[in-house]
DNA sequence: TTCAAAAAACAGGCTTGACTGTTTGTAAGT
DNA sequence: ACTTACAAACAGTCAAGCCTGTTTTTTGAA
């Protein structure tokens, strides 16, 4: 018996160990690749052994489908407090193309880029992973609903308008693989992309880049 | 077999086992993935032994970054073919934009999805990788070119359209993977882009159905 | 022209190294 | 006491690179 404060149950340790393992796989899957993603090479970043992963997880697959599904569920209820905030607040278009890109450049596209053509080749794998997508799409939708409602348009129209939106930041992420150092490129594109949504979101008659408070972003 | 030319030079053996190997090499990377393309899986699928394979390339890298550079390659003349045959017979816009599509969906992207993982981590392949990718932007340059001199559109314009083109298409295959059997889903959004297009690229005979008149943008 | 030596193309085995899944052993928590 | 969390050694598998041997083509000199 030690001291209170020191002692945690085992479903505290458990849960820690777990969320060690996926957030090191994670890492190793965005500075590493899913390749060079081995079951030991985790252990070693999550500090623990390898005997401790395998109690955890079935199997490599099980811990990488498992931290996938962590990332995305994250990110979905990152955007549900987006959405919440947005509405409440009432923004552009503008910051939403924006906040599309800042999440799927900050490691969450460069990490489906590695784990999709494992989905691609493996059934099992894409079975387990459509769920969560779906749940992050959810997420998607909810923030550009919350932008209908305030313009009034069309939800078939705006979903069109997303998913070309959240199309183009996946492409534009896949070329700074072989583009690299090239900020100015993709700056252009987005602010091009945001003139074109701009369009089907018209929110003040005069369309002026003012009206921008700061952006919460969670 | 033995009727027809029997005897052949050394570089025709040489180039044809070449070739077969690379186009084994396409081929497992397409249906396979990059991970389970391994040599002697290679060399069994082409046809030859795995010393052939080692013969004519250094290594697993090495034949891999030839197969590629070989099909990005062929897709470069292709657009360069077709660019002439725009020029000379003065197509449309949505013409270029289904050509992108066929083009990167028959099995461009899903092979670029995956090496670019690879080329993300391993500075020397994706050094290989970047000349080539440059060659078939050309190619795309060219196409869009000849639809820029027929409509008098700014070159910077055309080049951002163009990108903006070319990222949602990769975008919308990525997807394909995670929300296959949906083509309606991929002709919407494929159907919604060949409009926003046309407005960048304003054609003298307005006979296309356009259901959105909005004023081009600066 | 002939034909033997050289060179290139190709075949196939061997070794090493690394990863995955499994099993056995140990300490900590209930 | 008994269950859970973890540690560490183990065995099976397989690809990559290397190396040696064999066939096919080319060369060049008698």
């Amino acid at each position: 018996m030690r001291v209170t404060s020191k002692r945690r149950s085992q479903k505290e340790r458990s849960a820690e160990t777990s969320a060690r393992l996926m957030n090191a796989t994670i890492d190793l899957l965005h500075d590493q690749g899913l390749a060079r993603t081995t079951t030991p090479e985790i252990a070693r970043m999550a500090g623990v052994s390898r005997g401790a992963l395998t109690h955890h997880f079935a199997g490599r697959e099980a811990i990488i489908s498992a931290s996938v599904a962590d990332l995305l569920g994250k990110a979905a209820r990152d955007l549900h407090r987006f959405a919440e905030d947005f509405m409440a607040r009432g923004g552009s278009s503008d910051e939403i193309v924006d906040y599309a890109w800042r999440m799927m450049d900050d490691r969450l596209f460069y990490v489906t880029m590695e784990y999709l053509p494992e989905a691609r080749h493996n059934p099992a794998f894409r079975a387990d992973l459509i769920p969560t997508v779906k749940e992050f799409h959810a997420g998607l939708d909810a923030v550009w609903t919350a932008l209908a409602a305030r313009a009034g348009t069309d939800p078939d129209h705006t979903r069109t308008v997303m998913n070309a939106t959240m199309c183009l930041v996946r492409g534009m992420i896949s070329q700074t693989v072989l583009r690299p150092n090239d900020p100015a490129y993709y700056e252009g594109l987005l602010g091009f992309w945001k003139q074109q949504v701009r369009q089907h979101f018209p929110m003040k008659p005069a369309a002026a880049p003012s009206g921008r408070r700061k952006t919460a972003v969670a």
